[in-house]
DNA sequence: CGGATGCTACGGTCGTGAGCGAAGCGTTCG
DNA sequence: CGAACGCTTCGCTCACGACCGTAGCATCCG
């Protein structure tokens, strides 16, 4: 069976603890170069190549190619998808030894980052609190869906969803989503189209950005009252 | 970082090709033994006891023990799911050598089986797709709700989905279920709690019922005109 | 045009772990 | 009670692959 053979392989990809790391520095959404991610790794970049050729090669990971630099990054929503069910499965299991250790030990990456196209961290928690309590967002363990107060509300905030309708059946008025399990908060956020036009729109604004190297954000002052105000979100 | 080596453990164990194949005979939600897991995996019942022994030690698997005989099954819902996700990836990444051959080559298994908790297979795709053709249910890749007509639907061939609302928001009309990407099909098919539901409830009715020891299941002609006549579905 | 940088290809070492044969333990059944 | 069965533990072999040193190829810079 075929089918299961590439199922091991995939899965055996992820599985080496180098690897791990690298798909696990590039959760969130960015492309970065064979050097940083043997940095992240802890390997020799020799190493760092060779195990970025295979999981290129296999499909899990796409190149592009500026200069002398080789930017490598998920390949398709659907892998980072699964690398979040992973870690979701991962921190269900892990021992509890230290749930303050678990997660990014980075303050900054707890407060607030991205998770390949959203919001993580606390700033993701909040968010998605603020939305849910509001009754703009309704979240299980299993789906999201976005309602009418809250299609509203995002177009007042700027954010137009006619193109997350246009992509699923006509009715109107509810718009899916999808949660996403924070590893380092274990707690649901928000994910899919309506939490990846959130962290673009949010970043287009400036009411948040990008903290040069690193995946974490920073939360701007213009940003913070727009969370404040008009999310309802205590941060 | 700790959380990252407990993704690695998961995904390494999930990755080895004898515990794949394990792992993949699990998905229907049933138990099975050490000695069946090992005939399906293709290697001796020593080696399959040690694979079994490690992915029940992290937590993959829990185990019963009922006689001289030791039932191993899928511990938890999230751990199925992260299955599901990786065969989505798989499938994806699949070079197109025969589509054909694709997906399991028992016809029995292509036609009707289960999925952990729920409906795959032609029949699983045929009942999704007639759901959403009538208005009660809507899926993307990303999630799926059951609607108002939806929840009366159900509720009319004797599905109760008042527990599926006491765990989520109050508020009623919608309640959240989850697509699963058939990798039979490659179609979307109706997982989470009502996808869960609609196949208990079906199993129970002798609407379907499990051909002896194989995950496939079988439609009763009572079951048949039920799904032709309520559902809709063409099968 | 040298020198530096980012990355890759090759060759070799070494540890890890999958696999099975043999043997032992508990359970079931004739 | 003894044989058959299901499963596990132990000990061993062996192959795969992660890792790095060396070397080689492109690209950018002074």
């Amino acid at each position: 069976m075929t089918s299961s053979a590439m199922f091991a392989e995939v899965a055996a990809l992820s599985g080496d603890p180098a690897r791990a790391s690298m798909l696990h520095a590039l959760m969130d959404g960015r492309a970065l170069t064979a050097t940083e991610l043997a940095k992240v790794a802890g390997i020799a970049p020799q190493t760092a190549s060779g195990h970025l050729h295979k999981m290129t090669a296999v499909g899990l990971l796409s190149v592009e190619k500026q200069g002398r630099h080789r930017y490598h990054r998920l390949a398709t929503p659907s892998v980072a998808r699964m690398l979040e069910t992973i870690m979701e499965v991962a921190a269900e299991l892990a021992p509890d030894r230290k749930r303050l250790t678990v997660g990014p030990r980075d303050a900054a990456l707890r407060y607030a980052r991205t998770c390949y196209d959203h919001f993580a961290g606390q700033l993701g928690v909040a968010l998605a609190d603020s939305l849910v309590a509001q009754g703009y967002v309704e979240l299980t363990s299993d789906a999201g869906i976005l309602t009418e107060p809250g299609i509203t509300f995002l177009s007042r905030i700027g954010i137009d969803v006619e193109p997350m309708l246009a992509r699923r059946t006509k009715q109107t008025g509810r718009v899916l989503c999808r949660p996403c399990l924070d590893w380092s908060e274990r707690r649901p956020h928000l994910a899919g189209a309506v939490g990846a036009a959130i962290c673009t729109h949010s970043l287009d604004k400036g009411w948040t950005r990008r903290l040069d190297d690193t995946r974490a954000v920073g939360i701007t002052p213009k940003g913070a009252r727009i969370f404040r105000e008009m999310f309802g979100a205590k941060l």
